[in-house]
DNA sequence: ATGCTGTTCAAACGAACGTTTGATTCAGAC
DNA sequence: GTCTGAATCAAACGTTCGTTTGAACAGCAT
C-alpha cells in the first residue's frame, strides 16, 4: 500500500494501483487481485472498467504517454525554432520523460520506469502500445536529429538514436536499481541534474567523430 | 521449435530452451511447459534436474555470465596494460556481450538479449543472479575509467556509466525489435560493426566536456 | 413507492501454473 | 540372471490465474 492519493472513482484507483504494481511485477507478474486489492476495489473491477487486463495496461500508459508526447513535439517545436541545435532536440527528447516523475511523486515514478521497462519488455502487449504511441514523435525526431547531424550517414544516426534511446530508458528503468545500489550517492530525485548529464553525454555520443581519430 | 543444435543430455536441452523461451517470453511468461516441450523432454525434467524453475533460470544465466565476465577482465588486463586508452577500455566491457552471439549463432543471440533484459527486469530473480555475477567486473571498470577520466567527478563518472550500461543493453535487448522496426537496414549479424559504433558513441559520451560550452 | 441504470459485491468458473508422486525404463556391476 | 541407482514417464496434486455470473446496492426520475 504505497498510494499517496486517495481517487475519488474506481477507474483512476484502478489505473493508480496498475501503475504502480505492474512497474514493480511486470505485466506477467502483476496479477489482478494485486491490483484490486491495492486499489481498494472488487476482483470484478477491472472487466468491468476496462474489459480486461490487458486493456487495462493499455488504459495504463495511454493514460500519460500520449501528453508526454505532446510535450517532447511542442519542446521540440521550440528546439527547431530557436535553430535546432542539437542540445536542445536532445533535451526536447529526454526532458520529459526523466521530468515527468516531478510533479506527481511517486506515480511519475511508477510511469517513468514502466517507460524504460515498456520498450524491450518480453511479452508485447505493452511494447506494441508503447512503439504504436511514439510513432510519430521518433519520426519527428529522427528527422530533426538528421538535420542537426547532415554529416551523419543515416545508418549511424540510426544506431546512435538507439543509443540515446537506451541510454535514456535504462536509467529510467533502473532509478529503484541506483538508489539501492549506490546508497543515496547519485542523487535520482534531482531531475534537471539529470536531464543536464544524459544530454551532455547523449550529445557527445550523437556527434562523435566518425573515425577512431588518435 | 527453433533449437539449432541436439543436445545429447537433457540438462543442456533445458538449459538451451529455457534460454531461448525465457528471453522470448521473460521469466514469468516462460512455464515449464513450453520449456520442456521445446527441449522435448518430460515436464518433471526441470524439477529432477535443477530443483526448480527459478534454479533453472539461474543455471541459464550463470553458463555463461562467468566466462563472458572472465573474458571481459581478460581483455581489461590487456587494455590497461597497453596504456589503458579509453576507447580500448569501453571495447572491452561491451564487445564480448555484443559478440557473444558470433559463435552460438542463436543461442548466443537469445542470451544477449536476456542480459540486456535481466538487469532492469521486474522480477528480482534474473536481476540479483545478474547484478552478483557482475560485481567484481563492475568494480574493476569502474576504477579503469576513473583512472582513464581523472578529471571526471565521481558522481557524474557513476552517471555516466549507467548511461553506457544503458545504451549497451538496451540494444542487446531490442535485437529483434531493431530487425523488425529497420526491416534490415540495420544489421543486428555485423556484430563487429556494431561495437564499432557503440565504442565510439559511448566513448564520446563518457569524455563530454563538463560544462555546456557553446 | 416503483422502476431503471450504472456500479459493486461475494462466489464460482475453467484453465494454466509449478511441483510431487510412484511406476517404469535401462545401463552397468556383481 | 539379478540387483541397483539414476533417469524418464504419465498422471495427479494444490494453487493461482483471468474472467464470468447473478445477486445486491446505490442514486434518481417518475
Amino acid at each position: 500500500m504505497t498510494t499517496t492519493t486517495t481517487p475519488v472513482d474506481t477507474k483512476t484507483a484502478l489505473l493508480d494501483a496498475a501503475e504502480e504494481v505492474i512497474s514493480q511485477h511486470g505485466f506477467a507478474g502483476a496479477s489482478l487481485r494485486a491490483i484490486t486489492s491495492n486499489a481498494g476495489t472488487n476482483l470484478a473491477a477491472v472487466n468491468y472498467h476496462f474489459g480486461s487486463k490487458e486493456e487495462l495496461a493499455r488504459a495504463v500508459i495511454a493514460r500519460h504517454l500520449g501528453p508526454l508526447n505532446a510535450e517532447r513535439l511542442r519542446l521540440l517545436d521550440q528546439a527547431e525554432k530557436d535553430g535546432g541545435e542539437l542540445s536542445s532536440l536532445v533535451r526536447s527528447f529526454v526532458g520529459p520523460v526523466v521530468r515527468f516523475g516531478q510533479h506527481l511523486p511517486d506515480r511519475g515514478r511508477h510511469f517513468a520506469q514502466l517507460c524504460g521497462r515498456a520498450m524491450t519488455q518480453p511479452e508485447p502487449v505493452l511494447r506494441e502500445l508503447m512503439i504504436g504511441e511514439l510513432g510519430e514523435a521518433i519520426r519527428r525526431f529522427k528527422a530533426a536529429f538528421g538535420r542537426a547531424l547532415p554529416q551523419l550517414p543515416r545508418e549511424e544516426l540510426m544506431w546512435r538514436i538507439q543509443f540515446m534511446v537506451g541510454a535514456m530508458a535504462h536509467t529510467m528503468a533502473s532509478v529503484e536499481l541506483i538508489d539501492a545500489i549506490h546508497d543515496g550517492f547519485l542523487d535520482t530525485r534531482d531531475v534537471e541534474g539529470i536531464v543536464d548529464r544524459m544530454t551532455r553525454f547523449v550529445c557527445a555520443g550523437l556527434a562523435a567523430p566518425l573515425e577512431d581519430s588518435e
